[in-house]
DNA sequence: TCTTGACTTCGAGTTACTCGAGGCTGTTAT
DNA sequence: ATAACAGCCTCGAGTAACTCGAAGTCAAGA
């Protein structure tokens, strides 16, 4: 069960272009018809599901492709030790991100009110960017 | 007041490659002294905060570089609008963004508890990535 | 036969920096 | 007076992760 490109990349809501990339550094597995074109199978999905899943969660396309290097190897305990801090890693770096996240849309929904405040005549327009709070 | 290029990035935590950069392209205001080097006032100080609190919500610098545009602009009511707009777009943008990264967050737990638990051995390895949820 | 559509490679452009080389300036130590 | 040093200058190249477009290939359908 072969999937050309446009069928895979609808799949994941993504474009060829990035599909192609993908493949050419070494990311994402494929093969090739007798035409030369890339044709991906259940274990190119397969792969792909790991790879934007980690990609959402805001990881590397270098850290993902040594989390898939070390999927490839042999198990061991080393292995999976190391792929234990990747992923530990990553949980840090997207909580931070979260957390920064948060910080701003709250910030951005005081900032609204502002405006509409203004917008409403009830305050003064105060264009200077420096009255923003937190600088 | 004048401030060195040290100083200031100091004050910001970026570093002086960055600020050069944001003067370059005209994004942030400097003098500079008899020596050609650049000098940091009050002025720029308040467009900094405005710079930076902008970047922490995770506008670009191109809607940073319209904003301040705008800001420098004569007040109107157009004015006001079109600087309304860019927050509001913002906002939905940094909302967004915020719910992702709880998502990711969430999920990356979720990950680090299943690898505690083959690492302590309850359930073994199983090193397909396609395993994972949320393709 | 011609057109269409889906692919191919390759090379350039994007954002927001990041780094380094090589050079200038202004102060301090010898 | 000279040397060393810190701190700045410009300019050009490199980075990640695409994104876009040009020019070419290949098979199917009208």
């Amino acid at each position: 069960m072969y999937m050309t490109m446009k069928q895979f990349a609808e799949m994941f809501h993504t474009t060829e272009h990035t599909l192609r990339y993908y493949t050419d550094i070494g990311l994402l597995p494929c093969q090739r018809d007798d035409g030369n074109r890339r044709v991906f199978d259940e274990e190119s999905v397969r792969w792909m599901q790991g790879i934007s899943c980690l990609k959402r969660c805001g990881a590397s396309l270098k850290d993902i492709q040594e989390y898939c290097r070390l999927c490839r190897l042999e198990e061991s305990r080393e292995n999976l030790e190391a792929r234990y801090r990747i992923i530990l890693a990553n949980r840090e770096q997207v909580r931070r991100k979260a957390a920064e996240a948060n910080a701003a849309a709250a910030y951005m929904d005081e900032k609204v009110r502002h405006y509409e405040e203004i917008l409403a005549g009830l305050i003064p327009d105060d264009t200077n960017p420096g009255s923003w709070a937190g600088g």
